[in-house]
DNA sequence: ACCATTTATTTACGCGCGTCAAAAATATAT
DNA sequence: ATATATTTTTGACGCGCGTAAATAAATGGT
């Protein structure tokens, strides 16, 4: 490989042979160009390692390359687990996606939002933080730059909504607790960030009353997104004050479990299926860590794959489409029991 | 607010009554205007909301306000909430930190460090794979970008490393464990990616030898980022074959031992100190959920706040002095020990 | 070998901002 | 009030690339 800097593409086209317009298009799409000036211009790269100058290519382009992913805390492994395959479907279709994570503060929520339509993308995948965003700002964001959410759905707000069908969580939950033991309580936080923890509330009650079986809702304290905490310390309470209805608890999200879980540990109390344990748990979301609590986890698992293909793929039509939808579109996948050692 | 669309620099600079110059000048150091004249820019700022094209900006920027955070793998809680100290610490000193992950793979940190090249960043804060990392590409862009190295130190590459002092984890869990029991086994993968493991096996073998105690390594098998599973499967194994030289293990890291309890659990084999436990079990990291699991683990804990604090002081002040040290400099902070339930 | 079609070249302009030098305006000190 | 230092303005150039129109060359089918 030749050791010379090449300063711009002018250079490089006449290191090429080839003209700069044609360089240009080139990068702009390889197959744009003959297969054999293709060539050329690909053994020249290899020859000499040049790439154009990106703020000059974006300055121009009315349209970047690039993908904006956004997520409301990246330290939950569930959202590093979707980005991570989100992120990876980007880059083979030939975008340049950016990863941010609003760390559960609206504010910063809006400041990405803000840095992003400044970066001008090809388009954005938005899992908002819920009911803790800012909606007219989401709203106002989503008219200017072609936007997918995901995850959790703002009524009416982007070109399309992708996520899981938290009916068929909970149902398959409930029946399936319901049917091999005594049926459960629903245990969360008494004020839920993410609109899914309502939703799920809902299926619950809906499904408790299909079955003809009484619902009971054990709402604890806590704020934030330090769910395995908050978790720990509602089940210390409610099982030091005996204020569990049944024997068999259902969380609305495994973080929560996580926290239950451990302060089950704590209490001597045995967790599981088992004749000498005294509570069953199950849960929602399969963790990646589900797998690996004491017991491990029953509960019910996204389909990542398809939430996040779907939502890439729907992101691209949408680009491709000059960033309008004919309508929005709001696509749900199903859920996927796992039966695991809690229940 | 006015809807009025302002489309550049000029167009802002004539609502402001102000020269275009000064307006730039603004914008890279709103300090260096008089503060009569930022007033009234930033009155206007609130009226008419206006925001320098980034792209023309950097473009012309020898060096633009970016910085680049890589972590080999953002799935693991540890790097996404490192990553998520340092970035905040980044956006308040007025960067603009856009965040990586390697995923574990090598080829994508390749990818990683040859786009973030072409993003001419101030500075980067690389935490690089380690063993698995293409020692030449990541010293080749060393030499042209101003990085700092965390976690994992390569040596003589980056103008700095910070991270912490394995012997200082190490020492204090072996002291700990031979002092209240038995002494330890270390419980490790054979064929560690992270420089991190080695350096925690020797300082091992080295208290071991000051204890005068007799070392034993117990070497599991597999391969990649899923250590929990490796962790598991690696102790099913060891346990089931009975080939625990000690009822005292000391696990490389957190996510290993978490492996080991959820296997322990499975075997119905009881971890801790109390009478009817079988197993003490300890652990290097303080892993965001070691907290959690059952029973808790007892770990040596990163100064998580000295490392990424020190990291991006020591970014701020290789920036400052135009991107070299007078020579290169090695920071490792102590652990601190967490006493859990798990030994 | 011819013509129609596709592809590449030439030339030139524009994008939005950084930056520089010289001149003008303003602030601070005496 | 005057001299000096600081800040702002003016005017102009350049950055590296996208893009468009007109022209030239290459291709491919007959």
């Amino acid at each position: 490989m030749s050791q010379e800097k090449i300063r711009n593409m002018d250079e490089f086209a006449a290191l090429c042979g080839i003209s700069r317009p044609t360089i240009s298009k080139y990068f702009n799409d390889p197959n744009s160009v003959r297969p054999s000036t293709r060539g050329r211009i690909e053994a020249a790269l290899k020859e000499y390692d040049y790439r154009p100058n990106i703020y000059a290519m974006n300055q121009n382009r009315r349209l970047t390359k690039n993908i904006g992913i956004v997520v409301p805390y990246l330290a939950d492994p569930f959202f590093a687990e979707i980005a991570r395959v989100i992120e990876r479907r980007c880059i083979d279709a030939g975008f340049t996606p950016t990863l941010f994570s609003s760390h559960g503060e609206q504010g910063l929520e809006c400041d990405i939002l803000d840095t992003l339509r400044s970066l001008r993308p090809a388009g954005v995948l938005l899992a908002p933080l819920g009911r803790a965003s800012d909606k007219k700002h989401v709203e106002d964001f989503c008219r200017d730059v072609p936007t997918i959410l995901f995850d959790s759905n703002i009524e009416g707000v982007g070109a399309a909504f992708v996520g899981s069908d938290n009916f068929s969580f909970v149902s398959q939950t409930v029946e399936y607790l319901s049917r091999t033991g005594s049926a459960p309580c629903f245990f969360e936080m008494r004020d839920p960030a993410n609109p899914n923890a309502n939703k799920r509330r809902h299926a619950y009650l809906e499904m408790m009353r299909r079955l003809d079986l009484e619902p009971h809702l054990v709402k604890i304290d806590g704020a934030g997104w330090g769910f395995e905490e908050i978790g720990r310390a509602g089940a210390l309470k409610v099982l030091k004050d005996d204020l569990l209805p049944t024997d068999t608890v259902l969380c609305s999200n495994d973080r929560l479990a996580i926290g239950f879980l451990s302060a089950c540990h704590e209490l001597g109390i045995r967790v599981g299926r088992d004749e000498e344990c005294t509570i069953r748990l199950a849960s929602h979301d399969d963790h990646p860590y589900s797998r690996f609590t004491c017991p491990s986890l029953t509960t019910a698992a996204h389909d990542y794959e398809s939430v996040s293909d779907h939502a890439v793929e729907t992101l691209f039509r949408l680009i491709e489409a000059g960033g309008r939808l004919e309508k929005r579109e709001e696509t749900l996948f199903a859920a996927r029991l796992i039966m695991r050692g809690s229940a």
